[in-house]
DNA sequence: AGCTTGACTTTGA
DNA sequence: GTCAAAGCCAAGC
């Protein structure tokens, strides 16, 4: 697979939320907001969260690196045990209070920031 | 073919 | 600070 994308820019919505969500680095978290903001519009992060619904077709996608604009595991309910998004947080050094991310601007990863140009 | 729901965000009161 | 409403695109009924 290629980095991101130089000829081919007609992707579904969906494929470019989960190259995104694959390049976020180990130990670090972003916001469906943040890849949304990158791709379009910050409005269309309800589709982020869609795009993770249906990101277990996909094996490569961290979705557990994504929560919402308050650093709060919203998505942790659909894992195969919900508690898994902790500990998978957990295991690179996402510290997780309350299903809440500890230092949440501190691990976070904004692609517009970082993925700019 | 049309309406409702959804792992959300922003803006306004 | 909280509460309510609008916006976005796609899948499901």
């Amino acid at each position: 697979m290629k980095s991101l994308s130089l000829n081919e820019k007609h992707k579904d919505f969906f494929q470019q939320v989960f190259e995104v969500v694959k390049l976020i680095p180990k130990g670090r978290v972003t916001s469906y907001g943040a890849i949304a903001r990158y791709l379009s519009s910050a409005s269309a992060s309800r589709m982020v969260g869609w795009a993770m619904n249906t990101s277990h077709t996909h094996e490569n996608v961290p979705a557990h690196r994504v929560v919402n604009r308050n650093g709060l595991l919203t998505g942790k309910a659909h894992f195969s045990p919900p508690s898994l998004m902790e500990e998978l947080l957990k295991a690179e050094g996402i510290e997780v209070r309350e299903d809440k991310i500890v230092d949440f601007e501190k691990y976070y990863w904004d692609p517009t920031e970082e993925l700019k140009l």
